[in-house]
DNA sequence: ACCCCGGATTCCATCCAATGGAAACACCGC
DNA sequence: GCGGTGTTTCCATTGGATGGAATCCGGGGT
């Protein structure tokens, strides 16, 4: 137990609070990394001083601090989402060309979606989300697609979580959304109108791997006027096998 | 002073040497990651549990450890590489397209430069960097480039950590440095050849912000006996033109 | 030139969070 | 059942981490 008045948080728990602080990607100074991490300024200014000595952010002329290059070239190396990247970037930007809307790639990150691809056409529909962003499973496109394939305990964890219900069209009954799952893994497509953004659906297939095992989502968001055109289903669906066969799945 | 035998570093250097386990990419055991890190199996095996609560490291059910989004994330969100990376897209495509060698967007990051994108024809000249890579600045086109237009003290700083030679096509020594830096402000092209790689040159020009600041450097890889085709210099010069144009840079 | 303010940096008495060797546990192959 | 290897847990010990206070620094206003 910490003493009185005293943070009772471990060192790392306390680095990873500054680091967390840069989760919208600004850059900061020492204060409000302090009030950010709800840390005092001496001890703030110790820890960030250990990230820049690592390289994990940055210090600017002007004493603003930044994430640093470190973390970046730590991430990009992963072999599983780079190999993913790669086979599927022709086929996002056939969807892009062909759509002129937004086209994801997306994975499952615990309850939580998030988008490693994320290209826009010049017209396409007003959205407040971008690359990196994490996104709840059961309010996305890409997150039901994941959520129907997602190992047993994810969808049980996901209601236990209490789902949140953004917009009207946000399915969280537990009976709803089982039917809606089952629905995804009947036709392979998950389509989500206006369930997290207003005038928006989106529409999502699932990746699989060599194995089959579902390991990321494409994803097309348009405005919802255009919800009846069916090349957007179609769309996902192909590049979704394509995918799903450059990374060696047979089915 | 640390107890007799006892590890010295603080808890933060601990918990970098653990992230600095995962450089290359690798799973990793957690008795790699002791040893990676240096660290007795027990101290590894809390540190790394804090990683993994926190979402920098991920456990695999084989119980191997790897890289997790989380740094991805907090990575990907920085406005200034996210803005370079979109304005060099369409060159680097260009480049690849009309040369069908190895193309880069690279930065410097201390004395060294790192690699933010790495595109490579089908029949390119071998390499065993990529993208992430960080290789000295003296020993790369690229790196030259970032050089020859580096504040006041960073060549000094180069030739004070002694550059190494790698192969007999590398530069180290300070006159012929300074001479080359000269060089390459003058033309705006820097050429390197059987630097780094034998049976390999490359051709990079400078990438200017708004403010004309050099912030990258673009640049080919190719075989050397393709040293006197004129189509990669003039192409690396358009397209660092044609970046700095789009990140607001008029000269 | 001076003063004030806000942010950053340094100091250091105090003490409990971090330590890692040892023991226990888990799994696998023989 | 046993041995080997890797992982997990325990806990006596202690020095690295703590953060309020003091100091420093830079910029802006008068």
């Amino acid at each position: 137990m910490a003493r009185r008045g005293y943070d009772e948080r471990s060192v790392a728990e306390k680095l990873f609070a500054i680091a967390d602080a840069f989760e919208r990607g600004d850059e900061l100074t020492l204060s409000e990394i302090a009030a950010r991490a709800r840390l005092p300024m001496s001890t703030a200014h110790r820890l960030v001083g250990e990230w820049v000595e690592w390289g994990g952010l940055v210090r600017a002329d002007d004493g603003t601090y930044r994430v640093g290059i470190k973390l970046w070239r730590l991430s990009v190396r992963q072999p599983s989402s780079r190999r993913l990247r790669t086979a599927a970037k022709p086929y996002l930007e056939d969807l892009l060309e062909s759509t002129g809307e937004h086209v994801h790639l997306a994975v499952r990150d615990g309850l939580g979606v998030v988008y490693l691809e994320w290209l826009s056409g010049a017209d396409a529909v007003h959205t407040i989300t971008d690359v990196g962003s994490r996104l709840p499973l059961h309010a996305t496109g890409v997150g039901q697609a994941l959520l129907a394939f997602a190992p047993p305990g994810v969808f049980e964890d996901v209601i236990a979580a209490g789902p949140r219900k953004y917009l009207p069209g946000t399915i969280v009954e537990e009976d709803a959304l089982r039917a809606r799952m089952a629905e995804v893994r009947r036709s392979g497509i998950a389509t989500s109108v206006e369930a997290m953004t207003e005038g928006a659906f989106s529409v999502a297939a699932p990746v699989r791997d060599a194995s089959g095992e579902v390991v990321a989502a494409v994803s097309i968001i348009a405005h919802v006027e255009r919800l009846r055109e069916p090349q957007f289903a179609l769309g996902v669906r192909i590049a979704g096998r394509g995918i799903s066969a450059a990374l060696g799945w047979r089915g």
